[in-house]
DNA sequence: CACAGTTTAGAAAGCGGTTTCACGAAGGGG
DNA sequence: CCCCTTCGTGAAACCGCTTTCTAAACTGTG
């Protein structure tokens, strides 16, 4: 690391001042064209490069977002960040990574990110219990598919419509012993749309509706574990729907190890649809959720709400039923 | 956005200096018992919260590092990027997500992010062509399984092992046409000892190596494409080794598509072996990375450049066979 | 030629901490 | 009782850039 060329150098060898080159570097004020290539010339002469930490102490701004999520090691969470760092990096903004790994500690040091302004908003997706912190009001944040507190707007997916029509698609496949699984929820989240709408449509039915919980940080094995015992609890059950395709693939490897294939003897019908799964597992039955929308209006959300302006409380995204041959 | 609360106000309330609270929240120099809990009474008061920038202006550091990856939305770059965050995150150190998306261009920003000081340093792993930029020595840059410049240390997988593994295991099987695919190396890269194995494996055999390029940023239809080309080409192919899962999978599905069956008509081994991939498609026969020690490596490495120790220009870590029932 | 208005540019005061320096107050040995 | 070390603290400079304030220089008009 040389020492750093700084303004007052580049002002020295083009023989005006520091201001004048501030401005020069920013197209503000009066400026002769004369001096404005004076400037620029001293500043390709020694290669200057702003420091954008001294930017950012007057600003009070870093261009930078965290983006709070249990892992980017899932299918969906990697498209979803991928997605929104795309839409970030579009408006000149840097993504922060922050796997909470379900370790509120962790969650909580990437919140103090915002507190100590290293960050200039946040979105959040991370499925912790809830934090204190974040009920701080017209906090910069953004969460989707998960409920934070009533000040910040949540981006969501259409998930009664999801859960409708998948338990609809293994009703109309002649299931008869239909099975949720999904994240046992002490808060509330939007997730629970997709129980909701599975048992509607079930009791409509005349049948009996029966959730699985599946905690959503267990290591796979134990999320395996859980599944199994689906299959010794309730042989009869003939269509699954899981609330997510890594755990509608764990039923379809349990089912398998005894003996069961799909879709012969059991339906499957996950939740997510994201492009490393689909492409993975192509045969999985699934309700997609529209990725690139959600992001680019989590950011939109974001957008406005660091500029100060009003953001409407909850944003629902339309789903889509992807047709595999798992049932 | 309140007024912030700074330094001066908490020196100012607990009747000290500002040198004197800053040394109180540094713990620095000596102080007596009594200034000290003075200090921190004022503080807890006002709910002062340091700003991280003015910090980091004086310190040149930012506690920022940059991972630049082609995207993170793929199961082995998500683990990696995952595992270096993990890895950051125990040293205090928080991780900007570049997804270079094969544009230059975008890798490029990345990299002034460097040059700007807004980051301390960078770990790549993207596919571009090489960036003139790197070039400049001695910058804190440590590079994954890709040869930037001779001045970036590089972390490998032991490639060689892995191809050689992976081919003996496919002439085990008793496979007589084994095809290989690869991304269409321009630049030196550690991929390519895959191919080199795989060839060399192959020739002392008494076979003939035959490599189809699969470029890496082509979307999934136009690779699929290709791979259906080369059961056309080649219908005589019983063995594939595929330079990665994704396109192991391709493989099989394009097998499938003409009615040839996995294993039974054609053996399949992948490369990388993440954990996303074993969980949607446990049955595929792979060679896995060691991506935990990869990452590991790697930020060590990246610590002792930030702090100007010199490093060994190549690191290798060992690969394992991951049997599945593809080969 | 005086005067108002428009350009142009410098000095200095922040942004919020950190550190060097200098100095006064205890404490301890001769 | 004096001198010297160990403490404890405040004033001021600095990190590199932005901006406000102020003044000089230039333009054109009556």
């Amino acid at each position: 690391m040389g020492k750093q060329v700084k303004l007052d150098d580049v002002a020295k060898l083009a023989g005006v001042s520091k201001n004048t080159a501030s401005r020069v570097l920013n197209h503000r004020g009066y400026l002769s064209q004369k001096t404005i290539d004076k400037v620029h010339a001293a500043m390709a002469e020694l290669n200057y490069r702003p420091n954008v930490i001294a930017r950012q102490l007057y600003r009070q701004r870093t261009g930078l977002v965290g983006l709070v999520f249990p892992t980017v090691n899932n299918p969906f969470f990697a498209e979803l960040e991928a997605a929104l760092e795309r839409e970030l990096f579009d408006r000149g903004i840097r993504a922060v990574m922050g796997n909470s790994e379900n370790n509120p500690q962790k969650e909580e040091q990437y919140l103090q990110l915002l507190y100590d302004r290293q960050i200039d908003g946040l979105i959040v997706g991370a499925h912790n219990a809830d934090l204190t912190s974040y009920h701080a009001t017209k906090l910069p944040i953004v969460s989707i598919e998960r409920i934070v507190s009533n000040q910040v707007p949540v981006v969501a997916a259409d998930n009664y419509t999801g859960g409708q029509v998948a338990t609809e698609r293994l009703l109309a496949a002649g299931c008869k012993h239909i099975i949720h699984t999904n994240y046992p929820q002490d808060l509330p989240s939007p997730n629970l749309d997709r129980k909701a709408a599975y048992e509607d449509v079930l009791t409509q039915a005349g049948l009996t509706p029966l959730t699985y919980p599946i905690p959503f940080d267990e290591p796979e094995s134990a999320k395996l574990e859980r599944i199994r015992q689906i299959f010794v609890d309730h042989p009869e059950v003939d269509g699954i729907f899981a609330d997510n395709d890594t755990n509608a693939r764990l039923a379809i490897s349990a089912a398998t190890e005894i003996g069961r294939h799909c879709p012969e003897d059991l339906k499957v019908v996950g939740f997510d649809g994201a492009a490393i799964t689909r492409l993975l597992c192509p045969e999985l039955t699934t309700i997609r959720q529209d990725i690139p929308t959600m992001a680019r209006v989590a950011v939109d959300l974001l957008a406005d709400r660091i500029a100060g302006k009003p953001v409407a409380p909850t944003t629902t995204v339309p789903v889509k039923l992807v047709a595999g041959t798992t049932a």
